[in-house]
RNA sequence: GGGCUCGUGGCCUAGUCUGGAUAAGGCACCGUCCUUCUAAGUCGGUGAUCGUGGGUCCGAAUCCCACCGAGCCCGCCA
């Protein structure tokens, strides 16, 4: 949980002492250039009488209020102007005491987040990777916060897409070196056999064999699946990405625990009159089999017990899929909580398709960017930029920059939204990009860097810019808030974006170094501020900002 | 056919949940600014029937209905 000093609900219970029936959407953030914070009103103008006598009490009421500077009454807003040098103190106090703005306390809630848990039948992909960025800020986002949260990869190592990878190397890269290319090389074309044969029946038996737990078949096919695991393991260890913990698909038909998943439901399942299938029936969608005629086990199924072990390491979990899962989430849902009882807090969070401007990205048909391609130009493209202008690369920090770049440009869109991939966006350094972001942090850092430590200060000159820049400072714990509520780090992301045009825009209009003391100290703690939120927030999307670029 | 999602200047995005002050940014294009803390930047300009048509409301990009377009799901696949 958060801690820092609410300013729109302070405001807000002034004003309740005269409107009790004031809601919280009501003061807020003024979204426009009027005020800094403003009480739309406007519904109580026809129901209250003496409206305006008691617009003017409440302006006095919050007039009174220390970090006010100034109420104006406008129509039916309530324009409300913050004291800067009051707000600036907050912040930087909270910065000096606690090391960060807001402060937050650790929950015991413990908290799961699952993502990637892409099928390692080949590299990450651009598309693939959308989950991994989403989930891994949202991960960020909840630690945050104060609660304990475990990562993890549900490594799929059981279904027919890998026992086709199997099959794949077996039937065509026997005895050769296990590379991700040769496995992917025959897994290409182990699916133009399927085609040739119109049959998948070799694969088919191989899934039968695997359920009855052919110990053989099980650590072979595991072999298999690290050697690709690994491959995306390394690609997302450079976007930052790490994982606390991976749970093996199979490890719960092995264990029976798929079994114990049948068993349960027992009551609430139906059998297949053909060949004794078992299913349920949920009510307003279709029948959902949780076992086939042979006896073996499904995605479902295998998830379920997923689900029971999550469940009870932890308190709430957060799954991200593609949006092609949606209807995976309802029927989760109903499973664990309708009929399993579970009262754990389950959340989906769901993301659309990073498609190409020729179409989808395939693995198997060849069509798909890997994130390696992607990464490796960024941190070539930015060698070549710091060479422009120093003269020499610097690896480091080209990596930094890419690896932000990447996921900025994933990140900061809406996750229901579909991206369209192309090399110019993707590879852009200007406008509404990471590097930006991390253009205005050197900036700061760099007055920092000359101007000394600071001191006292005065509200000596103060002008539009830096009023603006702290006011917005402040805004981060409401943002951090609605991120967090709604499991959306792209607010973050937006947040992060416009935070540094203002910081840019003070920059342009306020020097430092050569001011006397009173306003220097002042833009010093501003610029302090600024660096401590722009570190905080972006350590949540993934940014790693440098001093020098 | 049923269900879900998306549609905002030439292109990309924010705002939509929770209706309110002139629809906010970026890219591209035209023009401006480097003896001043990093020009990956700044400032100015061109450019929007917020998919279409209805409805509710004092007020609609936002809510409701219908339609159009794009995508996804509707497997004893995952």
């Amino acid at each position: 949980m958060l801690l820092f000093q609410d300013l729109l609900e302070i405001i807000r219970s002034e004003a309740k002492k005269t409107l009790s029936g004031i809601e919280e959407k009501e003061v807020i953030f003024d979204p426009t250039e009027h005020a800094h914070i403003t009480l739309r009103l406007i519904k109580y103008g026809k129901t209250e009488t003496n409206f305006d006598g008691k617009l003017d009490k409440i302006c006095s009421d919050i007039e009174k209020l220390g970090f006010v500077s100034s109420v104006k009454k406008e129509g039916y807003y309530v324009n409300v102007y913050l004291n800067p040098i009051a707000i600036l103190n907050t912040i930087s106090e909270s910065i000096h005491t606690a090391g960060i703005f807001p402060d937050s306390f650790q929950d015991p809630e413990r908290v799961s987040v699952e993502h990637t848990s892409t099928n390692p039948t080949g590299p990450i992909h651009m598309g693939r990777v959308r989950n991994s960025v989403i989930g891994d800020s949202v991960a960020k986002l909840i630690e945050r916060y104060g609660y304990r949260v475990t990562k993890q990869y549900y490594v799929n190592d059981s279904g027919k897409q890998m026992l086709s990878l199997y099959l794949g190397y077996e039937k065509f890269h026997k005895g050769d070196e296990l590379t991700v290319a040769n496995l992917l090389d025959g897994y290409v074309k182990i699916y133009n056999y399927f085609e040739e044969q119109k049959s998948e029946r070799e694969v088919e038996d191989l899934m039968e064999r695997y359920e009855r737990g052919d110990g053989e078949l099980i650590k072979n096919v595991r072999e298999i699946a690290s050697v690709v695991l690994e491959s995306i393991i390394k690609d997302l260890e450079k976007l930052d990405i790490k994982f606390d913990e991976f749970t093996w698909e199979s490890e719960f038909i092995t264990s029976g625990e798929t079994k114990e998943v049948i068993r349960k439901l027992s009551e609430n399942l139906e059998t297949d009159e053909k060949d004794g299938a078992k299913y349920i029936d949920i009510p307003n969608l279709r029948k959902i089999y949780l076992e086939r005629g042979n006896g073996t086990s499904l995605y479902v199924t295998r998830d379920i017990a997923y689900h029971m072990y999550k469940f009870s390491q932890y308190d709430r979990c957060i799954i991200v899929l593609g949006e092609d899962h949606k209807e995976h989430g309802k029927i989760m849902n109903f499973i664990m909580h309708t009929l399993l009882g579970y009262e754990n807090q389950m959340d989906f969070i769901f993301y659309g398709y990073v498609n190409l401007e020729s179409g989808k990205m395939s693995t198997r048909k060849g069509t798909s960017i890997p994130v390696s391609e992607v990464y490796n130009k960024l941190v070539e493209k930015a060698s070549q930029e710091i060479e422009k202008r120093y003269g020499s690369s610097d690896k480091s920090t080209a990596e930094k920059i890419a690896s932000s770049a990447l996921r900025f440009y994933i990140l900061r869109i809406n996750p229901s939204k579909p991206i369209t991939f192309r090399w110019e966006d993707a590879l852009d350094f200007n406008g509404e990009t990471a590097p930006f972001i991390m253009y205005s942090y050197t900036r700061a850092s760099s007055i920092l860097e000359k101007s000394g430590s600071g001191g006292n200060f005065t509200e000596e000159d103060m002008n539009k810019e830096e009023i603006d820049l702290i006011v917005h400072l402040y805004e981060y714990p409401y943002k951090l808030k609605e991120a967090f509520n709604s499991l959306k780090p792209e607010v973050l992301a937006t947040y992060l974006l416009s935070l540094s045009k203002k910081f840019t825009s003070f920059y342009e209009n306020s020097r430092v170094i050569d001011q006397k003391d009173e306003i220097k100290n002042r833009r010093i703690a501003i610029i302090k501020s600024y660096t401590s939120i722009v570190q905080d927030c972006s350590s949540i999307l993934g940014i790693k900002n440098v001093n020098k670029m």
